[in-house]
RNA sequence: CGGGAUGUAGCUCAGCCUGGUAGAGCACUACGUUCGGGACGUAGGAGUCGGAGGUUCAAAUCCUCUCAUCCCGACCA
């Protein structure tokens, strides 16, 4: 490709409305185009790297088994109606009439689709199992787009679908998807962990996502040091219960007048000691009506996963409005406690090890001090809902854990029967009986890869690509071409010595200075640079330079075209 | 949805407080000089100042409404 046939608008200043780098750097390279608020257009060099993501998916799924399909993106809302999802899913759900005023939805996943598809097609258990995929577009009406294409509302999805006969198979179809996933992942270039997940409103049993690790990412992951190499979603990890025994009372419960701590920070610091002495207590609504009282450790972190499965807590998790707080307290919050509470209460484990701890009095400025578990209340019910923190032991049995952020790019599930069940999707089997398939669902953020693939590699000139997500493998830049016809004719050379080989080629043929071309060739992140001046032929030598490294290579000519070849192929292999 | 902020040329922004002929840099076009790390000069094209209404002799500027965009938003007991 020509560089002076080919819009790559590259800007200098970094657009205000880009916040994390992969956003900024998309932008200034062009690769993208805003159209709405989420909305995006890939200009021909980002569907370039676009095009190479969704290859590498394409071929693993193949490889894997799995057979490509292409379902619409508009879906008739009976369909949604029949899966329940019609209601269950929220505002993010995009609604339209057509002219003949029928429900449609513009399809955020495709569950119902394809499970419609499935019970049409599929008769026999011969035929199973099978998984069908897409690569797709979807929409989400998020409530807050951001980041560009990493959170955008309109996105391109794979997304597959695997149906079975039991609970067996959709294990061996889940375990073949896991595999694919490592290999596709691998193969871009990432780093990445698989971690185990919630299944949130897809539902089904177990689930893993697939996080690109970047410290801009979205989710907070709990990691583990040690030989078990645990990994999940920071929303699932579960906190063991401590296991050393509470310390014995020592100090007298007194009441004390705090006025104006109404924070945790603020009681500490009037206080004079460490959060991990104080306790907090958070009201949520009940599920049928009235509150549930919460209590933590002053320092930890309520988790809204584990909180909304307790018995008798509203799901989705909603904390307590002021009035309720009042009713069931007799005081407004700031001031809570778990002592002479009515409504129901849950500790979590580290709370309940606590002795001689501070909590609210209930009463509007009042704390209490050297509360003790047993002697001053009862222990309410020990659960376990807050979020890991670092330094916690592993649930793996080996390590302690640490906190990661992460992009989610991948996510897999075992869907069981839920969708086949309400949808009547089943098959005959041996003995000629009915049995609801097994289904598994499988999704990956095509769009969102290319984004975390540029957040965990740029530098301060731009983008440094993966090698196997590159837009083009080699830029070459003539310097003075205009001026020098022989390196004008060397570049138009190697241009079509390269395109013969199968090499995606960008030639920078464009009438401007040096600095300008290898400042853009750096930005937009072209792996391999050849640098063709008057100076190079003179000594018969050409430049060469890897976009991660520091420092040119000589390059005799006669050998530059093979050892460009060389290069890509190990970059290409990952050796980059 | 609640709170905050911002809408002026393709992009980044100034001008608004204190009303009076719409600006700069980047980008773009032409010409000349320049040519190994985002050159310089000259000339030029480009904006219904988000939209509607109002106040005023006069509105980018003041007022009202509206739309759009961006940021923040259980974590507090």
């Amino acid at each position: 490709m020509r560089w002076s046939r080919y819009p790559i608008n590259t800007v200098k200043e970094t657009p205000s409305e880009a916040e994390v780098i992969s956003h900024q750097l998309m932008l200034r390279a062009g690769l993208i185009r805003r159209l709405a608020a989420g909305i995006y257009t890939w200009t021909p060099l980002g569907l370039r790297s676009l095009r190479k993501v969704e290859t590498i998916i394409r071929e693993e799924m193949d490889r894997a088994g799995a057979l490509e399909v292409l379902m619409p993106a508009v879906q008739p809302a009976e369909l949604w109606q029949e899966s329940g999802r019609w209601e269950q899913y929220g505002p993010e759900l995009l609604r339209l009439k057509d002219r003949h005023q029928r429900d449609f939805v513009i399809g955020p996943t495709h569950e119902e689709v394809i499970t419609d598809l499935a019970r049409r097609e599929l008769k026999s258990y011969r035929q199973l199992p099978v998984n069908f995929y897409q690569i797709q577009v979807k929409f989400r009406d998020e409530i807050r787009p951001r980041f560009g294409v990493m959170r955008g509302r309109e996105f391109l999805m794979k997304d597959a679908y695997s149906f079975h006969a039991s609970q067996e198979s959709l294990q061996q179809g889940y375990d073949i998807m896991r595999e694919a996933y490592m290999r596709m992942f691998k193969r871009m270039g990432l780093e990445f962990r698989p971690v185990k997940a919630d299944t949130g409103s897809i539902g089904g049993t177990a689930s893993e996502e697939f996080q690109v690790l970047a410290d801009s990412g979205e989710d907070a992951i709990a990691v583990s040091d040690g030989a078990d190499q645990y990994a999940a979603n920071l929303e699932l990890a579960p906190a063991l219960p401590p296991s050393t025994p509470r310390a014995a009372a020592l100090e007298p419960l007194a009441k004390i007048a705090t006025p104006g701590c109404r924070t945790i920070e603020q009681l500490c610091t009037f206080m004079g000691v460490p959060a991990t002495k104080t306790l907090k207590l958070l009201m949520v609504d009940g599920s049928e009506g009235g509150v549930v009282a919460i209590v933590l450790r002053g320092d930890h972190e309520l988790n809204a996963i584990k909180a909304q499965k307790l018995p008798g807590v509203a799901t989705p998790l909603r904390m307590a409005a002021r009035e309720a707080v009042v009713a069931a307290t007799g005081c407004e919050p700031g001031y809570l406690g778990p002592i002479g509470l009515r409504c129901p209460v849950f500790a979590d484990h580290a709370a309940l090890t606590l002795a001689d701890f501070i909590c609210g009095a209930n009463e509007l400025d009042q704390h209490y001090r050297g509360v003790n578990w047993q002697r001053d209340l009862p222990e309410p019910t020990a659960v376990d809902v807050r979020n890991v923190v670092p330094g916690d032991p592993s649930p793996g049995g080996a390590g302690r854990l640490g906190i990661r952020r992460g992009i989610e790019v991948g996510h897999i599930f075992q869907l069981g029967r839920k969708y086949s069940e309400a949808m009547q999707a089943s098959v005959l089997d041996e003995a000629g009986k009915p049995v609801t398939m097994y289904m598994g669902c499988y999704g990956i953020g095509v769009t969102r890869i290319v984004a975390a693939a540029i957040e965990q590699n740029h530098d301060a000139a731009g983008i440094l690509w993966p090698e196997p997500l590159a837009p083009f493998d080699v830029v070459l830049v003539p310097l003075n071409a205009g001026k020098s016809p022989r390196v004008q004719a060397m570049a138009e050379s190697l241009y079509e010595q390269l395109v013969a080989r199968g090499v995606e080629v960008l030639l920078d043929d464009r009438d401007a200075r040096p600095g300008v071309k290898f400042a853009d060739a750096e930005l937009i992140g072209i792996p391999h640079r050849l640098v063709i001046s008057d100076r190079g032929i003179d000594s018969g030598n050409l430049e060469y330079r890897h976009r991660r490294a520091a420092d040119n290579e000589a390059w005799p000519i006669a050998e530059v075209i093979e050892r460009l070849l060389e290069r890509r192929a190990a970059g290409q292999r990952g050796a980059s």
